[in-house]
DNA sequence: CCGGCTAGTGTATGGAGTACACTAAAAGTA
DNA sequence: TACTTTTAGTGTACTCCATACACTAGCCGG
């Protein structure tokens, strides 16, 4: 006989979905595993699930997205709690989203330990999402845009070293606009987080570029 | 015998908890309703209560409300989801937390339709608090001051018709800090989203105040 | 050594935030 | 009625930050 966990009043499920962003090829992109069983079977969805009763929230999302996609150790924040009566078809499933920002190189998407596939897509161009995944992610993405205006969010999307115009780059895709070159450097090197690490990147026929550090490279700070 | 809800898969029970903050006598204040059973019998609490299997997360938290404080139709926002593990002493509970604005005089807390205690407390003095309610109202209190500096939240304070002091003093006690009245003026102006009524409050013996209008009270709008 | 490419740098202008002090209008009082 | 008290309401000068904009530096390959 099945073990069968009982409660006086009825409760809901509660799983974490997490939104693991990355910047591929000039685009916003999101980490997506392709669904093996119903509901929803052969959709895309983000990685998740239940939530043990021994784990915190947090604690959770970072467990599957390490169990799902092999991430760890990346930016991680609450994003918002979606819990709409009918967005799960077989029981009802509040899920608490969490979004993750992880510098590209960093995560090779061969498939998951089951042989799951696993893939990023560009934001504007999604497959058919299972759930309301595709409007988790819609609101992950305005939130990071936001944070970009007025955190240093943005430096979660580079490895340790990076070069003034890859930094660039990361807010040109996040904020969908292009900026002048001397404007953005003398506006972020004002923000006094980041700093030489002597070194140069030579790459291509031309200058070399000095690379740099975050001066906090774990703790995300706000300014204005 | 009760009827008992079983399910294959352990499920923590789900509430929402609300901040409802209104400012008192120039006081940022929540409204805390004191519990008559344990745990915490006698402590305060906010708010809430469990999440029915039929209504969304939103609808519930209006439902709560409602029926623990009388208070409708007013401004809310998802604020944080918190599950650590042990933050209720009887089982696994996650609650999504809400905050609601309400301008002070549509509010009297006189005793629930269940004779609870209820009562406005001011931020900075609280009495012991239930559960992790506490640092829910800390995280309320500072989103809702991060609010005022790139939205119209301010004016949920306020009701329909107001004067620009007023206004003002709503923004002195968010922000804990006192501002000039002519850069107030010039500088809420410029957002555009207020408009004359024509009317006036006489008030004491001096000369009488215009009184505002939001152009959308029902719309919080961003600006920066 | 020349061409092609990206890295890296400074200045001038306009707009917004800030600091700051007096007049206007009502009401109560002598 | 005029004087006092109290809050409402208004303008200007300065500073700082955001923006617009174009050339030199340095490497590589041919």
């Amino acid at each position: 006989m099945k073990t069968q966990y009982c409660y006086a009043q009825p409760h809901p499920a509660v799983t974490t979905d997490i939104v693991v962003f990355t910047i591929v090829d000039h685009t916003l992109s999101a980490l997506l595993i392709e669904r093996r069983n119903d509901p929803f079977k052969g959709h895309w969805a983000l990685p998740g699930g239940f939530v043990d009763m021994d784990e915190d929230l947090e604690t959770g999302a970072l467990r599957e997205l390490r169990e799902e996609t092999g991430v760890d150790n990346v930016y991680l924040e609450q994003l918002f709690t979606f819990g709409a009566k009918n967005r799960d078809p077989r029981e009802r499933v509040i899920t608490v989203a969490y979004f993750a920002l992880v510098p590209r190189h960093l995560v090779a998407p061969h498939a998951g330990s089951d042989a799951t596939r696993l893939a990023w897509h560009p934001i504007d161009n999604l497959p058919a999402l299972a759930f309301d995944h595709r409007e988790i992610i819609r609101v992950a993405q305005e939130r990071v845009s936001a944070k970009t205006r007025y955190s240093t969010v943005a430096l979660q999307f580079l490895p340790e070293h990076f070069t003034l115009t890859e930094l660039q780059q990361v807010y040109e895709v996040l904020r969908q606009e292009s900026l002048d070159k001397r404007n953005f450097r003398k506006w972020v090197l004002a923000l006094d987080c980041l700093e030489e690490t002597g070194n140069f990147r030579r790459q291509g026929q031309h200058r070399p570029a000095k690379l740099y550090r975050a001066k906090c490279r774990d703790k995300v700070e706000f300014f204005k």
